[in-house]
DNA sequence: GCCAACGTTGGC
DNA sequence: GCCAACGTTGGC
């Protein structure tokens, strides 16, 4: 008997000069630490799965636009920089016991052609993406499987040829 | 640099 | 538990 495995898919904010793609591939992986967002921690702790897609997502610089694809390689566990005094993550309420804070590997999958914010905005088919709404913040946020394979066309990759990459 | 939208903190 | 003050995010 096959056993399915459901696939989600996600968008990570990174600002570039804190860390960008370029970095991601230079690392072959990463730790995502520094989130510090009860939302995006769930999301991070409880949702998250190894293989899960992720667009990596350009913020704060001009014009905002994701960047590549990547794939989930680690499941949730303690950011450790939260107890690290010397991080600029450090949060004197984490412990060991309750580290409060949680964190995720991913590695890259496919750089993509840049997709600028407004050329999203502009597509009609990315209609309801969470990244568009209104005052929207959050930092790991989700993405349905349709508006993924939109995005990754949009960056000149089919969501099939990101598949064949992640295997 | 501005500021809207949110999230967090802490007094009460 | 309310809510004002404050801090942060992040597009513009």
């Amino acid at each position: 008997m096959a056993t399915i495995y459901m696939v989600n898919y996600w968008l990570m904010k990174s600002e570039p000069n804190v860390y960008p793609w370029e970095q991601l591939v230079i690392d072959g992986s990463t730790h995502w630490d520094g989130v510090r967002n009860y939302q995006a921690r769930n999301i991070m702790r409880d949702k998250m799965s190894v293989g899960d897609f992720v667009l990596f997502y350009h913020s704060n610089c001009k014009p905002p636009h994701v960047a590549g694809v990547a794939k989930v390689c680690k499941e949730g566990y303690p950011d450790f920089t939260a107890q690290n005094v010397d991080s600029k993550y450090f949060d004197p309420k984490a412990t060991p016991d309750n580290p409060r804070w949680m964190m995720v590997d991913i590695e890259p999958i496919s750089a993509l052609d840049a997709i600028g914010l407004p050329d999203m905005r502009a597509n009609g088919d990315l209609e309801g993406m969470p990244l568009l709404q209104r005052g929207q913040r959050l930092s790991v946020q989700p993405v349905s499987s349709e508006h993924f394979s939109i995005v990754c066309s949009m960056g000149g990759v089919g969501a099939d040829e990101i598949s064949r990459l992640s295997s």
